[in-house]
Order: C-alpha cells, then sequence, then structure tokens
DNA sequence: TTCGATGCAAAAAGTTTGCAGCGAA
DNA sequence: TTCGCTGCAAACTTTTTGCATCGAA
C-alpha cells in the first residue's frame, strides 16, 4: 500500500504537491530537512510553498509513515520506518547513515524512575569520510551543532 | 577544580553572573533549558540578561563542563559529564532523567560506512509518572515534539 | 458541493550577533 | 590598561499559523 493510498485511506487529500513530496521521500536511505524537500520539489513542481512541504511531512509522520529526525537542532525525515534501525550522523555536516548495531540496551526497571518506557532513539556521532578527510587535511570545516 | 577555575585557566574572566550561572547549573540532575537558567539566576541577579546565559553555557560546554542535551527541538544543559550515562525524556513534558542503562551497543565496522566514530547519545523516550498518570484518567496534556 | 490543501505572509520560538560601555585580571 | 564580558536590541533560522482561494473526492 503506497503513501498516496494510506493519505486517502485517512481521509487525506492527494494533491500533486503531495505526490512530489511523496517521490522526492522515496527511498532507502533518504534524510532530508524541510527546506532540501522543497528544493527537490521545486524541481518538479517551481510553485510548491514551504508551508506545504511542513503540512505534508507532518502529516506523513501522524501517519506513522515518516519518521522525524532530529540532528543538531534540525529535524530530518527519514521514510525508512519498516525496520528498526539507528542513526550515524556527521558532526561537521550533518549527513544521516541508517545503521544496524550489535548488542542491545535495555533499561533496568530500577532506572527507569517510573517512566513507562516507549522507546528509545540511539545516534552515533562520528566523521564522514569526505569530512575525516578534509579535517585530516587541516581544513576547518562548518561545525555543526551537537 | 571548579568550574570558575577552569574558567578562569583558560584565560575566561570570572564574572557576577557566571559565578551566579555556575551555581544554577550545580548538581547531579540538572537539565535546563537556556530560558529556565536565565529564570533562576534572575531570582538571585534580576538584571541578567538571556544572551549571557548563552555566552555562558556555551563558554562551558566548549570547556566540556557541561553537555547539551538535544532534547524536542530544544537545548538543556547537563553539567553532570563526570559519568558517561544516556538520557530518559518523558514525551509529554520534556521532563529529563539521567540513566544507566544495562547493555551495550557496537557498530560493526561493516556499519560505519567510513565513518569515523567519536560517540553516541542514546535517548530513551517514555511517559513520566506524572504525565502518565494525567494520560491514564484522559487528560490530553500537550504533547512534546518527537 | 464540501471541506481539506495550498500559497503567501506574518508570527512564533530559540539562538546568535553587533555594539558601546563595563570591569576582571 | 587591556580585552573579554555584559545588556540590549536586532538579526537569523526553523517551524507554525491565519486566511482567502483552490480543487480532490
Amino acid at each position: 500500500m503506497s503513501l498516496l493510498d494510506r493519505l486517502r485511506g485517512r481521509g487525506r487529500r492527494v494533491t500533486a504537491q503531495r505526490r512530489v513530496i511523496a517521490e522526492v521521500l522515496d527511498g532507502k536511505h533518504v534524510h532530508l530537512t524541510a527546506d532540501e524537500i522543497l528544493r527537490r520539489a521545486r524541481r518538479r513542481m517551481p510553485e510548491i510553498s514551504l508551508a506545504t512541504v511542513y503540512n505534508t511531512v507532518n502529516a506523513l509522520v501522524a501517519l506513522g509513515e515518516v519518521q522525524p529526525v532530529d540532528v543538531g537542532g534540525r529535524v530530518r525525515y527519514d521514510p525508512n520506518v519498516g525496520a528498526a534501525h539507528h542513526h550515524l550522523v556527521c558532526l561537521t555536516c550533518g549527513t544521516v547513515r541508517d545503521v544496524y548495531p550489535r548488542g542491545r540496551l535495555s533499561l533496568p526497571k530500577g532506572e527507569r524512575g517510573g517512566y513507562r518506557l516507549v522507546g528509545q532513539d540511539v545516534v552515533f556521532k562520528g566523521y564522514c569520510p569526505r569530512c575525516a578527510g578534509a579535517q585530516a587535511r587541516g581544513r576547518p570545516g562548518h561545525t555543526w551543532r551537537p
């Protein structure tokens, strides 16, 4: 069942804009910010607006079709919600990779402080090959907010 | 060696404002936003400004004395940097607890995609006793951004 | 025909910056 | 005396909202 069908099934309307945004978000290793989604969507539909991008991704997040990933104070949208996974973020450029770590973490009852647990987010931090290389060659690069 | 001594040792100046902010941040389970730090600091020094709070916490973060914790699009400042720990966040009110999970995660080399790893952030998500109670009693409550 | 979606612009919210004056070292 | 820090206000960035209009179902 496609993402657009799920919108329809929930009484949401499928418009040309939403179709374009769904296409931009289609893929396995996609982690775009709202602004990046807008830029890519505009290649196909120049008059699309940022408000529509937010409206649409928020609807997709509400449907559980897309997962928001908070990375350095910016939200990126990850359509890979089928398989549980974590994220590896480049501290310099903010690029995100999906990763499947070994081992697992559990929170002992005594550590839960009465909280009812519903999930966990794991973010590995590091430097991507391109940024690590630039760093080794002495170039400062734009530093990303932890 | 106190936090203020460390500022001094790095050629940074210790002012009355910084002393007040350091006192506000003193403690074991402190996870305050910039705004909360400002409000508490103003109880002792009403003329202190938000810019000074940011200036000071940024200096403390640069010294490694305080750890920024990005929680739902807001930064909270955690002075507990001595012991490695993770965080448990309430999805309704944003309250943060330090936690010490069992087990560990490692990222197999094949999963690293050439990134040089430098750390990881783990955030457990759940509902604190107060918010879980309100939820069970049918009160909606303000929902916090994932 | 209806009512959700769009585009635009303005508003929020959080954080940073420019600048003249202050004051710790 | 120096130069980093302060307070204020303005700038910035990201996200949300108000509103008249449009158009999918």
